[in-house]
DNA sequence: AAACCGGGGCA
DNA sequence: TGCCCAGGTTT
């Protein structure tokens, strides 16, 4: 394909987008983008780290609320560990929001609080890999790098009529798209072809009636749209079992424990549990006189089922725990808590709210 | 290169 | 249930 053909898709991307953008509160619409207002880079960050395995549905009110109570990187910065942690709890890939606030401490150590323009900088920032890399040099500065994720991938694979599975064939769809990538506008190009991946080039059941390559999508002519892209099959998921402890103080107050900073839902709070495994050993953790619940709480981790069976204890104001610290009625926010550990406490709820 | 790391929405 | 998602870090 010639280069005139690919200027020609470029071209044909960029129209659609500038009809069919997607609102998004940190987005600047193409039409302002061309009356020059610049987005802030600090919000497209935000966006770009909170978007990672993540859908836009779900990033939408943590993004607002992380910049209504930090405006800027400075403010970020400043905050404290515990309630930048408590304000990403639910969102998942709790060291995404770890990154996060080395990333701004950096900015604001080592760039003068200003986030660097250039993909190669930006690769050295915590957080920050090739893909978010490129999509904040493309997004917040408009230059000419190629931003391939998921939706690109998809994209491409169609587009091309691509069979290779992923991840085999990722080096060949990223020379696609960085074929394709124009030198004007490549900040709404990038956005362009995520949102056609997200709106009309879907998993599945594919728009291709409504699609502006649908001319030149050789998968739409070989009718193979639809089972692209592959993937390499993966193993299903085990299933573990626990056990979390709930221990209510006589004054109101709950025992919690701030996981390790590594690991599995690592640096926030949760119940103090046994090991997940097969067959857990029973690890309370202070003496009681502890009751089990009938009900469990199942939740599902990216490679394992949890199974968590819970024992309740009332224990006195004078309880000395071996693990963990207690937190006063008014300062204990289930919120705070990543989703596991939240559906432990839904089913507990009844049972500590009034005694 | 492979493993690890959440959560919700969808068919 | 299994698959999908605006991936990065660690081993």
């Amino acid at each position: 394909m010639g280069e005139t053909a690919l200027d020609d898709l470029s071209s044909a991307l960029l129209d659609w987008y500038d009809s069919h953008a997607r609102v998004m509160p940190w987005r600047v619409p193409p039409a302002d983008r061309k009356a020059g207002v610049a987005p802030d880079p600090y919000a497209i960050w935000l966006s770009e780290v909170m978007l990672q395995q993540t859908t836009v549905a779900a990033v939408r009110d943590y993004h607002r609320k992380f910049t209504t109570l930090w405006p800027n990187v400075r403010d970020l910065a400043a905050a404290d560990d515990a309630a930048v942690m408590a304000a990403w709890a639910g969102l998942g890939y709790y060291a995404r929001a770890r990154n996060l606030l080395k990333c701004a401490r950096v900015v604001v150590a080592d760039h003068g609080g200003a986030f660097p323009r250039d993909h190669a900088t930006l690769l050295t920032l915590p957080g920050i890999g090739p893909y978010t890399a490129a999509a904040i040099a493309a997004i917040a500065f408009d230059a000419p790098e190629t931003v391939v994720d998921g939706n690109v991938e998809r994209v491409m694979a169609r587009m091309f009529d691509i069979h290779t599975p992923l991840p085999a064939a990722k080096p060949d769809l990223t020379a696609r798209a960085r074929a394709l990538t124009p030198q004007q506008r490549p900040g709404d190009y990038a956005q362009g072809v995520m949102d056609l991946g997200a709106t009309i080039c879907t998993p599945r059941n594919p728009a291709c009636g409504i699609c502006p390559w649908r001319a030149g999508c050789a998968a739409r002519i070989a009718g193979s749209a639809a089972d692209l892209p592959r993937k390499t099959p993966k193993k299903k998921t085990p299933t573990r079992h626990g056990i979390a402890y709930v221990a209510r103080r006589a004054d109101g107050a709950m025992l919690l424990e701030t996981r390790p900073e590594s690991g599995l839902l690592g640096g926030m709070l949760g119940w103090p549990c046994s090991d997940w495994a097969d067959d857990p050993a029973p690890a309370p953790p202070l003496a009681a006189d502890w009751t089990a619940l009938d009900a469990q709480a199942r939740h599902t981790f990216t490679h394992f089922h949890l199974h968590l069976r819970i024992m309740l204890a009332h224990v006195p104001l004078d309880a000395q725990p071996e693990r963990g610290h207690f937190i006063a009625r008014p300062d204990f926010s289930p919120a705070a808590l990543p989703t596991a550990m939240r559906k432990v406490y839904d089913l507990v709820a009844d049972l500590v709210q009034n005694d």
